[in-house]
RNA sequence: GGGCGAUUGGCGCAGAGGGAGCGCGCUUCCUUGACACGGAAGAGGUCACUGGUUCGAUUCCAGUAUCGCCCACCA
């Protein structure tokens, strides 16, 4: 073992041939916390970076969007941690009031139970049994991804602190006017036996039927068309356009309403479209928004025909049917009275459906209470309009500010039980109250509180300040608030980042809630389709981590992300990923057994190698361009420059040219030791952002220091850029590249040595590479018996004549030859037409011509390399 | 119905007013003392279509087509 690479005197550690993720992970995660490295120290002078995490379901589970959710605040909370910010990534868990509850009711389902068989108590004590045995799942699963979150500082939007904000917000909103209580037309969930905000409704064009049928009898009768014929049992008017000729003399006069025996007005009003169906509209106030601002207008009755669940509770033959049965059922009486003027036809048209459960969701009339959002959403619209939040990428603002200029009252009270209750008591004579957090209720006969709970968005629009301590002037929300950034799916947008804006300006008296919103995409397979359990095409990140790793898994979802785009990933790319985990490894290891070191200071310039020097010079430009994609959410980017940064420079190209001089030994060993040793040094730290528990532990190793993730971030040094070097080394580069490939032509083993004669090095300015390049080219020294076979030209001047030990495919590199002379010559065509046009030479900026110049230049001798070649060529 | 975006090699995606790139896949060769989760060398695209601006357009503009997304109370 005498001939055993140089290793540490000190014994590094040995690193298997393979890096395995499992173990290394659970060890440095339970390090990195045991350690402190991700508390927050509200006390600190160091400048604050602060993200509160889009707080998931908390009896949910890590899905695929949360990894990439999770694994971009990452990075940045990482990076800027190295970069000597006192970081704080708050965690922690929304109770998802629908969602949750309805688990609940499922679960019970299945033992023929429904919640009021609980009652109310029962229930909620229930649901929070649920959420203590399942709760922990996701924040363990947040663990196996590498958050680097701070859990002294995890919060629940049920918790106690958040409840009293919640409360908190209430009372002043109410008390500003901004909170009250009316009869409107919203979006009921039949099954779910709650109402509904917009943005819990999907809409998606369903196919219904169209129907006409006739209202009244003799030359006064009128046909209306509706989808809902069951919704005429509630009709109360007959609406037509004020401006219509057609319908103008029946303009308050009244006609029957079939199957009731009721008689209803026909009413001008300019909402209706003269242009669609008859032009006569049915009027229905009870159950159509719009008929319901018809009803207003004119002041007629609204007619509930239908209970909570779709049943149709209006006295008569349809009482007890289900909306879409009696629906049926009323289409078929009108028809045996020959009502129906058109037969059915399809129609297809939009129909919300609850986000929820899918079912089809029903307007209906019913006392809620609602956010006026008017001066708030003016508020969240100006935030971002005079800069104060940026939204990235830029263009998704444009949604935003569709969303919030055009808001509708936001109805929070929701018919559930699992939430926060509203804080308003009603008195025995119809007193109102709403009970400020720190008042007592009022008490005596006839008082109760308000049934419903708030909207689960009400309260995690309060998360980014909420969770800081608010309403308390806390040291957390005078050092952390605004946060620095809101990462976050386009999807949710207006969902809850709109509502954080709204409420956090508002309760922080106009400070918002955070600088940046930074969107994503949704995580998609290889082919751009979104996921979905009966595609079969969803990823499980937990089934990655325990397969490839977390930082395979990291890395793949942060190469996917460009800025506000959709990210495909798939199972290939993700082995790709633990590829590049195991290609860091072996580079490391590579390091290790030949004494990288990390001592000391850098050897100055003027004792290093070239090709030392030009690595350090793309490591200077690899830490510039990276630290700007990190600045710019540019992942996908980040990635890419680290990832063909250490593949192709530092391990095909530099570990390559580095052998020899370290099999050579003495001092431009031992400097490039030094060398190779900070390169990886920094690259790891470049990396651990997106990869943290490999690079931890490679980082470590060695360097012997105690984590990467408090080591400082790399600084671009400016001083280390060497243009020369990289010119030569890319000129060497090319010599290589060109003999491989008549090599590889030729049918030449990779292996087989094959001798050359070497000349025009010192003319191409690469005299001092002649060996490196014989090493990495497999040429030998030309013996005395040297008969060259072939010629290989290369650009800049340099031939290289083999000694193929036997006659070589001259048709072969003839072809080859001849395509790149064809090349050479249309590149000049290029050139020259281009610089035989005077407008050209007058109007393109010089750098161009000048460049033009050199492309033609180059391909000139590219050419006159290649003919020579051509004619060295036996026949 | 309104708005937004996309259209680049087999697939997924970058890109910039002046020489078409990346990953995966594909072809050929190779177990060379960091790594076969590897190495070397390749093949493959008239950058959707039509006009316009420009010395020059795949890149800017307009229109067409196709696809996607978001918003929406026209029965």
């Amino acid at each position: 073992m005498t001939d055993t690479p140089q290793t540490r005197s000190d014994a590094p550690p040995t690193l298997p041939a393979q890096y395995q993720p499992g173990e290394v992970e659970q060890r440095r995660y339970e390090q990195w916390v045991s350690a402190g490295y991700f508390r927050a120290d509200a006390s600190s002078d160091k400048p604050a970076f602060s993200i509160v995490i889009p707080p998931p379901n908390v009896t949910g589970s890590l899905h695929v969007g949360h990894a990439l959710d999770h694994t971009i605040q990452d990075i940045l909370v990482r990076r800027k941690r190295m970069q000597g910010y006192e970081t704080l990534w708050l965690p922690g868990t929304d109770h998802a009031g629908i969602a949750t509850q309805n688990v609940v009711e499922r679960q019970l389902a299945a033992q023929g139970l429904s919640r009021h068989d609980l009652g109310r108590e029962k229930f909620v004590e229930r649901v929070w049994q649920w959420k203590a045995e399942s709760g922990g799942a996701i924040l363990s699963q947040m663990r196996r991804l590498g958050d680097s979150v701070d859990w002294s500082r995890e919060r629940f939007t049920m918790d106690e602190g958040l409840s009293r904000a919640v409360h908190t917000i209430f009372k002043r909103l109410y008390d500003d006017g901004l909170i009250y209580r009316a009869e409107r037309i919203i979006n009921w969930c039949p099954r779910c036996l709650t109402a509904l905000s917009d943005i819990e409704v999907e809409h998606s064009d369903d196919e219904g039927e169209l129907v006409s049928i006739r209202y009244g009898d003799g030359p006064n009768s009128i046909v209306v068309a509706t989808t809902r014929a069951e919704t005429m049992l509630g009709d109360t008017a007959v609406a037509v356009h004020p401006d219509d000729e057609r319908y103008r003399h029946l303009v308050g006069t009244e006609v029957e309403l079939p199957l009731t025996g009721r008689r209803i007005p026909i009413v001008a009003d300019a909402h209706v479209d003269p242009e669609f169906g008859t032009g006569a509209v049915k009027v229905t106030p009870a159950h159509d928004p719009n008929d319901f601002e018809i009803g207003q207008r004119h002041g007629l009755p609204s007619l509930v025909i239908m209970d909570e669940r779709g049943v149709i509770s209006a006295p008569g033959p349809f009482q007890g049917l289900d909306r879409f049965e009696a629906r049926r059922a009323v289409v078929e009486a009108l028809r045996k009275e020959g009502r129906i003027v058109a037969e059915k036809r399809p129609y297809v048209h939009a129909v919300g459906h609850c986000s929820r459960c899918n079912t089809t969701v029903e307007p209906r009339l019913s006392l809620q209470w609602f956010v006026k959002t008017g001066p708030l959403a003016k508020a969240a619209g100006d935030a971002v309009r005079d800069g104060r939040v940026r939204i990235e990428p830029p263009e998704m603002a444009k949604r935003y500010f569709d969303w919030v200029d055009n808001m509708h009252d936001w109805c929070i009270s929701r018919q559930l039980w699992w939430g926060h209750r509203i804080p308003v008591w009603y008195g025995p004579d119809g007193q109102v109250v709403c009970v400020g957090p720190d008042e007592e209720p009022p008490t005596g006969e006839g008082w109760h509180q308000d049934e419903d709970v708030l909207d689960t968005w009400f309260s995690s629009a309060l998360w980014p300040f909420s969770t800081l301590g608010w309403p308390d002037d806390t040291p957390d929300l005078a050092k952390f608030y605004p946060t620095s950034v809101l990462v976050t799916g386009y999807d949710i947008l207006f969902f809850w980042v709109a509502r954080m804006m709204m409420f956090g300006l508002y309760a922080m008296n106009g400070r918002q809630p955070f600088h940046v919103v930074a969107l994503h995409g949704m995580v998609r397979d290889q082919y751009g389709k979104k996921m979905s359990k009966s595609f079969g095409n969803v990823v499980d990140p937990l089934d990655w981590i325990n397969r490839f790793g977390a930082d395979a898994t990291r890395f793949t979802l942060a190469r996917g992300a460009n800025p506000g785009a959709d990210v495909p990933v798939s199972e290939e790319w993700c082995q790709g990923s633990r590829n590049f985990c195991n290609k860091l490894w072996n580079a490391t290891r590579f390091a290790l057994m030949n004494g990288a070191t990390v001592a000391g200071e850098l050897p100055p310039a003027e004792q290093l190698s070239t090709v030392d020097r030009w690595i350090l010079s793309r490591l200077q430009q690899v830490i510039a361009e990276a630290d700007e994609y990190f600045e710019t959410y540019e992942f996908a980017k980040v990635c890419d420059v680290l990832y063909h940064f250490a593949w192709d420079d530092v391990c095909d190209w530099y570990v390559e040219l580095v052998k020899p001089i370290l099999a050579e030994g003495g001092p431009r060993a031992d400097a490039t030791r030094r060398v190779l040793g900070h390169v990886l040094d920094q690259l790891l730290r470049l990396l651990h952002p997106v990869i943290p528990f490999v690079t931890d532990e490679l980082w470590t190793a060695l360097t012997g220091g105690e984590s990467v993730v408090i080591a400082s971030w790399p600084v671009a040094d400016a001083s280390r850029r060497d243009e020369a070097a990289e010119a030569e080394i890319g000129k060497l580069q090319r010599v290589v590249t060109e003999v491989r490939r008549f090599r590889a032509d030729q049918g030449l083993k990779p292996g087989q040595r094959v001798p050359a004669r070497l000349s025009g090095l010192a003319e191409a300015g690469l005299a001092a590479h002649e060996k490196l390049i014989r090493t990495l080219a497999r040429l030998d020294a030309p013996g005395d018996a040297f008969a060259a076979s072939a010629r290989v030209a290369v650009a800049g001047g340099v031939t290289i004549e083999l000694d193929t030990r036997g006659s070589i495919d001259v048709a072969a590199e003839r072809a080859r030859l001849m395509k790149d002379r064809a090349a050479a010559e249309r590149e000049i065509a290029q050139c020259r037409a281009k610089l035989d046009n005077p407008a050209f030479l007058d109007k393109a900026p010089a750098h161009v011509v000048d460049k033009v110049r050199t492309r033609l230049q180059v391909a000139e001798e590219d050419l006159a390399r290649i003919t020579a070649a051509l004619e060295a060529l036996p026949a």
